[in-house]
DNA sequence: TCTGCTATACTGGTATACCACATCTTTGGC
DNA sequence: GCCAAAGATGTGGTATACCAGTATAGCAGA
């Protein structure tokens, strides 16, 4: 029943979160403490800029922020729900290694729920949303070109989205993002690593764009399925070059 | 861009969260005090204890539990993320009131995955997975003879678990299970006040292990999307019935 | 009776202090 | 040199105190 995982090494041997990190962090006042440092360290847990297996203290992270500890742990407890980090009482916290095990079932969530969205966006689409879909197109082929990974991938999200947000369907997407983290981290893996993976990205988007056009339902539906397992035709491949990150 | 319920009446004739209704509250040592509170507060405000709309304080729950504000804190905001309370600063906290399009989205995520769910489980068929359905079902049998409607909706429960527990998808039960609170609290509304549902309820449950025993995939799926599709049939009744909880 | 001001009580957000417990380090015996 | 016991250190969990902002009630003036 216990959470938190076994470490085979020695905690004093266990890399720690380096606070300075965390230099650029700048409080905001319309936003609590709490919210604004879990959403900061969320993301640098997604875009791997802390590492799965790193050690995270409350105090330390307190300290390097100028907070208290009370904001900061209620950013670790929020993370700790979705899995992000794991908490062992009394012992230490840590970034989450990525599960392929979880991974596999975080896409397995998405790919269901999405194919159902695709088929209720197709069957009634709005006029318009084919212009919001090219317009993140284009988007991604400027990201592309100045070699913005980060950005390319924030559209890449947004073209999803935009599914989710032309069929009313706003509420499943957030639950997608919530839940869909291991998923998410090893896709940036992968795509950041890669240019020629975000050229494919693209133009399987741009596919699909054009048999939504045509309203073909059953190859749609077939090239989102390719689009969105493509990641783990790569899981060995990231496995073999980030061993330390993925269990 | 608010997340906070904007109230038309007057705060001081909200009702409030009565913590007498607390005083079976025990302590256990074997779990935090945040996660046990967590659970309690769960428990009672999906079976509808604790009713839409109660306003509950932080520092009047801890009163009442002979706890600090600190762990009762934790937990309103995992219930707060799960929006089960809405949590207006420095104003009040409340029970979340029952959204219909919260409800509509939660069965859509519902009823995408476990489709492809219940497709994997059939196609994979294990041996004795039939058994442990018609174990639940018979459980249910007892259940209604004895009236015991809250264990009625447990193994209600239970007979759909056992399609991602089969299948390996257990991850994404607990996925469901977190996020579709809204349509379990509208279930719970109907069912409990009606023993004619339940009874077609285990009807449609012996029906599909009929169809998948034939390995008829489309009939099972198009019967789980009746079954589960059912309770919307009943929101204007229980919109009538109970307006004050439905928004 | 109505309106607007003000004092007060109460809310949730944050800071701080303390605790039990896991771990690490030192120590003292052989 | 080894190893176990004892003390030191650090962790997350909890309790308490304080703060700024909000709602309420009561009062003052019209």
């Amino acid at each position: 029943m216990s959470t938190f995982i076994k470490e085979s090494r020695p905690y004093q041997e266990c890399e720690r979160f380096d606070p300075l990190q965390m230099s650029d962090f700048q409080l905001k006042d319309s936003q609590t403490v709490a919210s604004q440092i879990y959403k900061t360290l969320r993301e640098r847990i997604i875009t791997m800029q802390l590492t799965p297996g790193v050690t995270m203290s409350e105090q330390e992270t307190a300290n390097a922020l100028g907070v208290s500890r009370t904001p900061v742990r209620e950013a670790f407890i929020r993370l700790s729900r979705e899995k992000m980090v794991i908490i062992s009482p009394q012992r230490r916290t840590a970034v989450a290694k990525i599960s392929t095990e979880r991974a596999q079932q975080e896409h397995f969530l998405r790919e269901s729920l999405e194919q159902a969205v695709l088929e209720q966006f197709v069957l009634n689409l709005r006029p318009g949303a084919i212009d919001v879909l090219e317009q993140v197109i284009e988007l991604q082929k400027q990201a592309l070109l100045s070699k913005d990974f980060a950005a390319f991938l924030t559209f890449d999200d947004e073209f999803h989205r935009t599914f989710y947000v032309e069929t009313d369907k706003y509420l499943c997407y957030q639950v997608l993002r919530r839940n869909c983290f291991d998923y998410q981290r090893l896709r940036y893996l992968s795509s950041c690593s890669d240019e020629a993976i975000q050229r494919m990205n693209l133009e399987q988007h741009e596919q699909m764009v054009r048999l939504i056009k045509e309203r073909n339902l059953a190859d749609v539906q077939a090239l989102l399925r390719r689009h969105v397992r493509r990641i783990f035709d790569e899981i060995k491949v990231l496995k073999e070059r980030y061993p330390q990150f993925i269990q």
